[in-house]
DNA sequence: ATTTTGAATGTAAACCTTTACATTTTGAAT
DNA sequence: ATTCAAAATGTAAAGGTTTACATTCAAAAT
């Protein structure tokens, strides 16, 4: 039934040459003469011959897989670096094979333990931790890894990220800049660094601005829209201490925080200005508009993979350079969600 | 530097037997004596060993690894079939290798080829086409291949899919059960067997409630938000001849037409009723909140794996059962997005 | 004491490549 | 014709596992 799978060797003997010059004919074909190379592709043609990558990966020592660690692909934030990822790796002639980790330790353990046992040549990690196994790892061996989207704080790992603080000072601003003054953060869960960042950022805009933050200001979310939703009710409930803004750590928050207003009865941005993070695809297209930080997502992507294929090219070790981190600008877009705040 | 990865061989030196025993030792412990368990135990500990998996699976000429190919793994409609698929594997000791195909037939090709070069043991599509290389295999060769999502017409390999028909048919019915009567469907592209049957299903439903389809409110979209704006402005674009609901066969194209509308100054869904497809995330937090179709993702790709691992370890051919594709339930989630048609 | 049995272990082949090295062939230079 | 160098090809090892088969060993049965 099943069909045997045509070997080198079936290649050689239809061929009438050895193995050696089956294999030379395909990888090397100037050191082997026209009239072989012909004989081998007819042969090849003929047997319907593809070599197996097993062994062939084997003999190599490679895998030809770049891991890809994500906390979660189910948030459309991933997808498009996950594209330049793709596609800079399979030029290359990787393929990328996506851990889903849930942010789950255990996961990404066993994921980081591909690099060990040859299933994978190298790693990306857009989950902001350093799997345990690497973590232990001798200081000097640098397993080739490199570190996106989410800076590892003390980790000499190349890195390409954007600046979250300031993306967050910048937007805090904008709102700053409107007039408002009652500025609330609905941040990412704790422990998180970009949690950390963006509302270090947020912090330093209102102290600029000479405004002591406030505590009860600042609200955790874990990037839903559920969190946002749950954020904006707790946020909007009170008519008396409510924000006249609200800048989110995510897009899917920002939506959540205006599904909440709405059914406070505010309208957006005229009793209540909302600013976003990322800038998904679902964000131009809410009513209002959302106004949020775009997060160049593709170049993050493509950043990161250029990063790691220098590397592994160049057998330059795995550490930063000098420079520290590779940063990819952000913008802040403009659009109907944010406005003047409302007068008393 | 690169300290050098303890082998099997390593292990066996250290525990003082043959190798054969290390690997008994670990894949058949009750073949081997407790203490020589214990010893082999303590050596891999001592070694830090970790089996070289290509080397183990060229010996037992496997990968580890199904193949999945999307057309587009940016769609957030994918990610949670993506998850469904992806716990089931990992909990058989599969890796799942996610093809994102850009429904590139060439790039189709080349993920096929996995299947043959022995990267994937196995394959699930959700690309609604069979790659040319697997489409012109002999009739009796049955590939471990499973489809879903999109089903391909005269294929008998294993689909696990929704009835779009169906689906389409009661959206549409809804809509009629409003007092509509001008609805416009908008479709994903041509070619496409969703296509067919969604539209199929619209068409259905009209003729049955005694209404002649007409051609000029079919508009073809590619299930992108944008895609839904530009038919939304090209369909609304007439006050005389606008229809006063619209079925999309995608979310995000019910959101695209919606902005569209709003463009327009038409209200939903007193002006204008609108319904989607899929119940993404994003559906339910719009501004209306958007009746639409909740397709399963989840249960979708839970049962494609199940489908395809039941077949690879059962030996049985990869051919469909007589009783044909195995079909999930869809629903019809009504929202705010349609209402009763406006009074002239 | 001898044979038989069964369990535990070892030996070596096989999986399919790539490639260092050895050998043969070719063609030019003598 | 002979020699030499270069080009083309072949041989065999290596990569790390698993496993069929062979061997050893201890204990039980005679």
């Amino acid at each position: 039934m099943t069909e045997k799978i045509a070997t080198i060797e079936d290649v050689a003997r239809h061929a009438g040459v050895s193995i050696a010059t089956v294999s030379r004919a395909v990888h090397k074909p100037d050191v082997v003469s026209e009239a072989t190379r012909e004989k081998v592709q007819t042969a090849i043609a003929a047997t319907g011959y593809t070599a197996n990558v097993m062994a062939r990966n084997l003999r190599l020592n490679r895998s030809g897989m770049i891991l890809l660690l994500v906390p979660d692909i189910g948030n459309p934030f991933f997808s498009s670096i996950l594209s330049g990822i793709e596609k800079g790796a399979s030029q290359a002639g990787y393929n990328v094979l996506i851990g889903d980790t849930q942010n789950d330790p255990e996961r990404e353990a066993t994921y980081a333990a591909y690099l060990r046992s040859n299933q994978a040549d190298a790693m990306i990690l857009l989950n902001g931790r350093l799997p345990a196994p690497l973590a232990k790892a001798p200081v000097n061996a640098t397993p080739p890894v490199v570190i996106a989207c989410e800076r590892i704080p003390g980790c000499a790992l190349p890195t390409v990220i954007i600046d979250n603080d300031q993306a967050s000072f910048v937007a805090t601003r904008h709102l700053l800049d409107l007039g408002h003054t009652r500025i609330a953060h609905i941040s990412g869960p704790s422990g998180n660094i970009l949690t950390t960042d963006r509302v270090g950022g947020y912090r330093r805009a209102l102290k600029a601005a000479g405004i002591a933050p406030e505590q009860s200001l600042v609200y955790r979310g874990d990037f839903s829209i559920d969190s946002g939703i749950a954020a904006g009710r707790a946020l909007l409930a009170d008519e008396k201490t409510r924000p006249t803004a609200v800048c989110c750590a995510s897009d899917g928050m920002a939506i959540g925080v205006i599904v909440a207003a709405k059914e406070y009865g505010l309208r957006i941005p005229e009793d209540l200005s909302v600013v976003g993070f990322d800038d998904i695809p679902h964000a131009a297209a809410y009513d209002p508009p959302i106004t949020t930080v775009r997060q160049p997502r593709r170049r993050l992507g493509e950043q990161a993979i250029k990063l790691l294929l220098d590397r592994l090219g160049s057998k330059t070790p795995f550490v930063n350079n000098d420079d520290g981190p590779v940063i990819v600008p952000t913008e802040l877009i403009i659009r109907q969600s944010t406005g003047p705040c409302p007068k008393p």
